[in-house]
DNA sequence: CAGCCTTTGACAAATGTGAGACAATTACTG
DNA sequence: CAGTAATTGTCTCACATTTGTCAAAGGCTG
């Protein structure tokens, strides 16, 4: 761990100002960061998780007098405690910022059926590894795990469906316990008519909140005349569709071709999902955005803030 | 266990007034939370789950002058008996203790689609007033009430889309914030295959938590045979199932009978949802049990808890 | 040289505390 | 049944603590 970032970088990742850090630091030595030659700070990776920890906890209303001083691990479990998510008695690493460490415990916790660890895995990823890690490291192998592990037979659809409903559930928190401010541009998330699998627009959703914006998640299987009407309700600026599954729906091209007539030209239609190679032509041909994981997902609407709040105006 | 909580999150984790939590103490000693140096209250888990106990009980209509001095175990029983007897019952009149003031407010925040004020109604509502009630009297009938709004084509499939998913999180973070105790006897929630409608099984997944049982949830659409597995694999005392739609599925019988024999005999069946009575004369041949609402649910896990306690020995 | 970082001191908003008071309800008494 | 006392939730006030924000002055960086 070697520390490498300015106190400005420090203050984007974890969305406190530079002047807060600061003053955490004078009055209750929340953290120490190293020092250039020339004083000036530089922070670590655990450095910027512990901050990201106090954060969430003072979001939570705790005193930061009263935690700055704790233990990292302690940190989390105060975390969760605030946030009501119980971590039980599980075996613990918040030493470890490896992703397959979690993965692990994660896909442990399936075989043998149980809730609690897997949700504990999962609360536990997400405050050691980033939120991209948590998708790209720990969310997506599951799932693909999962499904090899089926398709391999070594266990049943209760398990899949165990694993879906928690990290279902777990996605939610997170989009509910992230605040944005109420006035970023908002965008909405679904998957369209048949299309059925959702956790790929869930994550979507969890990536946009992380990216400053207001989101409206739908669920899954909704027409492209129940997506516009929403998109023109709720003044969207954007709206992303995951397309998993089926690989090759006919009626797509048609609900895409509505969904862009009746939402109009200023709304950006963002599309992802494994199966969004299979529709390239529509795809072009109204004008949307394909994005090939949840890091360009986040990166499209980080440069696209802007221009959808200016426009709101 | 250690003291955490300063007063305003314990205001927030209870329902009840800074103002109150400190009457409380004052005039009663209900709670006597250990200080910070500058004599700020500081409240631990205990507390928090003995300040829970006491809204309960005095909105069931205990006077807190008598109750605040009970011990901890004491004031369970009496929460248990109390809420009882005065299910049905007019509550005292504590504050805004209405389901319709909070049904009405969700049910404006699904037509305007603002998922935020819907999360926030179903969050007041079920601090305020009972789980019962949160059910019965605000979720049940806010689910027919846009199943109504719906078919008058006064609301969008994505309104109901929306609401669903609300209610859906909202279900899954009560049954996760319900600490339940680790030796509680096991149920196992879920749907039959082809029964996709979730909502029902989710209410009685949170009943079921209140009840003091262990809960394992699996989501809708799930084949016996997997059923059974997940219940031989997590030692279950019991499954529970939700039949809402569609309402006469020819394959069902033969589910629950291939259920019943997988599971063997000493596994209590639960059947509820709207429509169960369909398919009576099955349910009477596997010797399951119907449940005609949330309420008899509890009364029936209730009575079999302590059966399937000992017998788990 | 403009812009960012550091330290220091200061300020203001938010929150917590204890005491007292008030109004509504309930329970008891003659 | 009226009158009285007790109960209990809410509110206000004065004061202390906590905590986020800001400004100034000087140094470092590109």
């Amino acid at each position: 761990m070697e520390p490498k970032y300015p106190i400005r970088v420090v203050a984007n990742k974890t969305g406190l100002s530079t002047h807060l850090i600061r003053m955490w630091e004078r009055r209750y030595h929340a953290v120490e960061p190293c020092r250039t030659d020339t004083k000036r700070r530089l922070y670590s990776d655990v450095d910027v998780r512990r901050l990201s920890l106090l954060r969430r906890a003072t979001q939570a209303g705790a005193n930061i007098g009263q935690i700055a001083g704790l233990g990292d691990d302690q940190l989390v479990e105060l975390v969760a405690s605030y946030e009501q998510i119980s971590v039980g008695a599980v075996p613990r690493a918040v030493g470890a910022t490896d992703p397959e460490f979690f993965l692990r415990l994660a896909l442990d916790a399936v075989k043998t059926l149980d809730q609690r660890a897997l949700e504990s895995a999962l609360l536990q990823a997400s405050v050691s590894v980033g939120r991209t890690l948590l998708f790209e490291g720990v969310i997506q192998p599951l799932l693909s795990a999962v499904g090899e592990e089926w398709n391999a037979g070594r266990i049943k659809v209760s398990h899949e469906h165990m694993a879906t409903s928690v990290i279902r559930s777990f996605l939610g928190h997170l989009i509910e316990t992230t605040v944005v401010d109420t006035n970023a541009p908002l965008i909405v998330v679904t998957t369209p008519t048949s299309h059925v699998h959702e956790l790929g627009a869930l994550m979507a959703a969890v990536t946009a909140t992380g990216a400053g914006w207001q989101t409206m998640y739908l669920g899954p299987n909704l027409p492209a005349e129940d997506i516009a009407s929403a998109v023109r309700q709720s003044k969207a600026a954007a709206v992303a569709l995951s397309l998993i599954y089926p690989p090759d729906d006919p009626r797509l091209p048609g609900e895409l071709r509505a969904l862009r007539r009746l939402v109009g030209n200023d709304t950006l239609i963002i599309i992802g999902g494994e199966s969004r190679g299979n529709y390239r032509k529509t795809i072009e041909e109204i004008r949307a955005v394909t994005v090939e994981n949840l890091r360009s997902l986040a990166e499209v609407l980080a440069s696209n803030r802007s221009v959808a709040a200016t426009e709101a105006k």
